[in-house]
Parts: C-alpha cells; sequence; structure tokens
DNA sequence: CGTAACATTGAGGTCGGTCAACCCGCGTGG
DNA sequence: CCACGCGGGTTGACCGACCTCAATGTTACG
C-alpha cells in the first residue's frame, strides 16, 4: 500500500544523475507537482526577502512559480554557505527535521507557491503515487549533494565549469545561460571566494570556453572543454 | 496511515547511531534492524575485497555485523573519493537509484547481513514501523551527507577534528577511538592528502587536544579544544 | 629477520584566499 | 546635467595553506 510506495520510489525513481528535475519523471506525470499547484496558495516575495529562516518550523512545501530562489546557512565564522538555487519548476523547502535546517531567501522578486505539509502528508495518504514523488524528490535531493561533495574536492576551475553546465541543463539546456544570482552566491555555493569565480570565469573566457557578454549572461562555447 | 508514518519517522529520526538511549520513538524500537537479523544470510568478506561495485544492480541491503566497511567511487581523473564508513550496526547499501553509484570494501575482515530489498520490500508493505525506519535511515544519510558539505569547505585542521569527533561518537561516545581505516582512506574521505592527515594529527598532538599511542588509535584530551 | 605496506617528516611549489585598487552601471540629489 | 555614492564585478600583488615529491621511521607478517 502506501509503505510499498516507499520501495517503489525508491526503485522506479528515475536517474540519480543532477539536473533532471525539471523534466516528467515517468510516473504520472508529476502529480505532486500538479497537486501542488491545485493545493497551495501563492505568495510574492520581493528582492532579497527571506522565505523562511533556519530553525523555523518547517510547515510548508514550496515551489517556485517564477523568479529564483537561494538556501543558505551562516556558520558559526560568519561565512555563509548555499545550499542550492531553486529555479521556476523547482521545489524547495523538504526538511528532514521538524525546522529548516537552512534559511531561504527570493534571489530576485519570485512568486511562490506555499503548500501545507499537513495537507500534502494527508493527500499523501490517499494517493501512493504522491508519496512517490516525495519519496523521489529526495532521492533526488541525496543525488545532488552527493555530486556537491565530489565537486567540492576539485579545483576552482572544475567547480565553476561544472556549475555553468549544471546551470545550463537546468535553466534551458541551450547555451545561453541566465544566472540568476550574484558572484558572491556562486562563490558561496562553491566553497570559492567572488575573485577566484570572477578569475575562473575570465581564463575560461580566454580560454574560448565560454562569452561573458553581460555579467549575468554566459555563453557556453564548448562544452567539451567545459567538462574537462 | 503509513505515508504519515513518514513524516513521524523523519521527525523522530535521531541523529547517529546510538539512537535508543537518546530518545524513545515511541516506534518498535529498531525494528529495521531486527527485521534484517531474521530475514538476512550473513556473509563473510576479507579485507579489502569487494562487497558490490559501482554500476552493479542494487538488489540487497546490507548490515555490517563486525569489522568495517568503506564506500568509494573513483573519479575520472584517478582520484578516489571516499563516501562513508560503516561500522558494526550500521546498514548501508541503500540506493535511490537501480545500480549502486559507490563501491563498497570491506576496510577489515567484515561478516555482513544481507537482505534481499524485494524481501524487504514486502516485509515494509505489512509494517509501517519498517517503512518508518527506511525514511529515518534515508534522512540520516542526507544529513550526514549534508554536513559533510560544510565539513568540506572548512580547513584542513577542523575536517580532521571533526571526523575524530564523529567517530568517538559514533564508535563507543567514549575518548578512545579505534580507528579502523587507513590514513589513505581518511584523507580520501576528508577531501585532503595523506600527508596533511599525518601532519594535522601531529599537531593536534602537539597542541594536547589528543594522543596518538598507536597510529590506528586516538585518544581526544581535550574535546572543546577539537571544537574550535 | 626481511620485506612491504603504512605512517611520519621535511623541502619546495602552487592554487586559491586576502587585501586593495579600480571600473562600471545606476540611482539620488544638488 | 553633473557629482556623488553605492553595490557588484574585475584585476593585481602578495601570502599562506595544502599538495607533491622524496626520504626516513614504523608496523605487520611471512
Amino acid at each position: 500500500m502506501q509503505t510499498s510506495a516507499y520501495v517503489d520510489a525508491i526503485r522506479s525513481t528515475p536517474i540519480p544523475k543532477p539536473a533532471n528535475r525539471l523534466r516528467p519523471t515517468g510516473v504520472k506525470a508529476d502529480s505532486l507537482s500538479q497537486s501542488m499547484d491545485l493545493m497551495g496558495a501563492t505568495m510574492a516575495y520581493p528582492c532579497n526577502s527571506e522565505i523562511f529562516g533556519e530553525g523555523e518550523p518547517a510547515e510548508y512545501l514550496y515551489k517556485v512559480m517564477n523568479g529564483s530562489v537561494r538556501t543558505y546557512k551562516i556558520l558559526r565564522d560568519g561565512r555563509r554557505q548555499v545550499g542550492g538555487f531553486y529555479l521556476p519548476g523547482d521545489i524547495f523547502g523538504l526538511e528532514f527535521a521538524d525546522e529548516h535546517t537552512l534559511s531561504a531567501e527570493a534571489i530576485a522578486d519570485t512568486k511562490v507557491l506555499v503548500v501545507k505539509r499537513t495537507a500534502l502528508n494527508a493527500l499523501a495518504g490517499r494517493d501512493a503515487s504522491i508519496a512517490q514523488q516525495l519519496f523521489a524528490l529526495t532521492g533526488r535531493e541525496l543525488g545532488r549533494v552527493q555530486d556537491r561533495i565530489m565537486l567540492l574536492i576539485k579545483s576552482a576551475q572544475e567547480r565553476v565549469a561544472a556549475f555553468l553546465l549544471e546551470m545550463a541543463e537546468r535553466a534551458s539546456g541551450s547555451d545561453i545561460v541566465e544566472l540568476p544570482m550574484s558572484r558572491q552566491d556562486i562563490a558561496d555555493y562553491l566553497g570559492l571566494s567572488v575573485e577566484t569565480v570572477s578569475r575562473t570565469l575570465s581564463a575560461l573566457e580566454t580560454a574560448a570556453a565560454i562569452e561573458v557578454p553581460t555579467s549575468r549572461r554566459i555563453v557556453l562555447r564548448n562544452r567539451d572543454a567545459l567538462r574537462s
């Protein structure tokens, strides 16, 4: 029953690899996302406003309608680690504790769909495919986080290149990437300094792997070069 | 119902393995582990033998009876990233895809309990608390991985210190830590070189934070110093 | 014992962080 | 209209943490 949905979800979780969370998952095309559309209330957040804070009770699940969101955590030493970026269509706020372990802020003016976890829970009790998708979501999150670990042991060039490829995949799949976040955000995501991110982009540009017409727009010129 | 077990399980997930004494879960204490004991076949692996390989179908769930296990992945550039260490009582091999994304090897001569995922699935369909615990397991795994990300952006000293504290927690809680793994394993786990790990341990020793009577045995002398 | 694997220690190089200057686009107000 | 300030981005100079390479110690095991 719902319980076996657990293992089913694990089994049928499509593709452990990064970045296809925008695509239909194979199972009843994204009934979770659709259900959220029906159940949710949409809220607007201006740029740089907080959506939820670390330590607050995690009562809701969120889906980005437009704009972008970053999650982050401030470390004891004052440094900031950003946990991830969420683009339109992405779901965030899924927690394994009753409190949020990260804070979330709008990167730009953003509209977000908000669904009560209790409501979603109730729905999942009736519809196994919802439970499945919650699991799939978790599985993908786990995969993304594991990929990040692989990234963090690599060089600055590799991190930045991988980041660009990831964003290109997620945003459009095309070669033109519109970055919603600042250099500082990227740096805190990749565990680098702003200066290093900037320098690395410049280096990739002179190596003819990318073009940077404006600071927030990147054109991928040579994906193979980026992959290595 | 079972689905709300999802959230319940997540909520009541205690962080590390010393679960039972830390908190009453309200759930049948560790029924998952117990059920595995009943269902599983035990297998012996000599030191350095492979338990499963990256890319192999993930048919089983494993529980360490004695000895220790490391999971790891070989990167394209030849470097090795170890995903985690598993001590007696720990469960590993839980995957969100059909294939293992990591390889697993015995670090020492090791006995492992092996349970077919299909069997576990069937059981979970009948017993909600099993499903709950599978969820909890996933949640803990996610938490551990996220903690690792925070670690990887810190300095070598911080990584090594945090590693020692983690191992002390998991192994016994006492101040004497028996490390089952080599320096190379630790280095690949923390994203450092062997030499840096070694040097850092020496530095911590001269700083009177630890003692290193033999290379595989560490005595924590000053936990507060390690935490900073 | 003797060998090999593991561990430590030393010397030197490199990548990326820090600090600082500068540029650019934008909004505000004189 | 320009002056100014401000935030974000880029670039340069310098420095330190960590890696690499190499030598030396130490432990495990035949």
